[in-house]
DNA sequence: ATAAGCCCTGTAGTATACTACCGGGTCAAG
DNA sequence: CTTGACCCGGTAGTATACTACAGGGCTTAT
């Protein structure tokens, strides 16, 4: 595939492209004749497994370890226990997310309180711990 | 309450501390008649809100502007309205975060498919979109 | 054959979120 | 009254993740 495809595929501008292989997030890239790059068939879906891993909040380094994995460098041992270090970590982020909506739900309830008239006056909540 | 209290109650480093006044993220600090700061007593759980917000993968602009609902300078309506967005933000984070852990477990499988001694052979698995 | 549109490498700039250092002032125990 | 721990403001440096050129080469339709 040529940049152009991968490009009008997924959304990621030309340059993010270049930088993603740069950091070697993108693998097995070609060359033809005149030098142009020529990627590989599972571009697409690779760009969105890291889109979807960045939405989860791991970074560009993170998500090069774990597509490092299938290169055969690492063993399956080592790999299974990213893995589920990884999951952890996952399961952290959930916990804080769970925190951050019940202390909107809370924000959300303190507004509306008042009924609809209430809503044109200023908040009276504090974002703090306090409110998990 | 002095900065090595604050420090000492959070973990968070002197100079974070001073970063976070900079950006407007703690509010209301005082100074004594040596200009030292005197931050009020709900500084910690201010600290504690911004260090839970950050783990949801929100920056530092966003808190901000949550922190920012309550100093009477926006109405409560249109601070409902952000918050609603913020939520709807939060569950976006949470599918991605379900959507890494499905491929994490089937990865996992995977690696665990030949029994213990299949752990130390390489692994043979694609990170993309396909295993979710 | 020429112009538009795409591609190349390399370098430099931006935003976010810290982190470190400098030269100096303050405070509290011995 | 000194010494070590703490504090001040200001500036500069780091890492991450892009984003934007500059200066040139290829490609394809007219």
């Amino acid at each position: 595939m040529k940049t152009i495809e991968i490009v009008e595929a997924t959304g990621l501008d030309r340059e993010t492209l270049r930088f993603y292989e740069s950091k070697g997030l993108l693998t097995d890239i070609k060359r033809n004749l005149s030098g142009h790059r020529v990627f590989p068939e599972n571009t697409v879906s690779r760009i969105q497994f890291i889109q979807m891993a960045k939405k989860a909040g791991f970074t560009l380094a993170e998500i090069k370890q774990l597509i490092d994995l299938q290169k055969n460098k690492e063993s399956c041992l080592r790999g299974r226990d990213m893995a589920q270090e990884k999951r952890m970590e996952i399961s952290q982020k959930m916990k804080a997310l769970k925190k951050m909506d019940t202390v909107l739900v809370q924000f959300i309830e303190e507004c509306e309180k008042n009924g609809p008239a209430g809503l044109n006056r200023p908040c009276h909540f504090t974002f703090d711990t306090k409110n998990v």
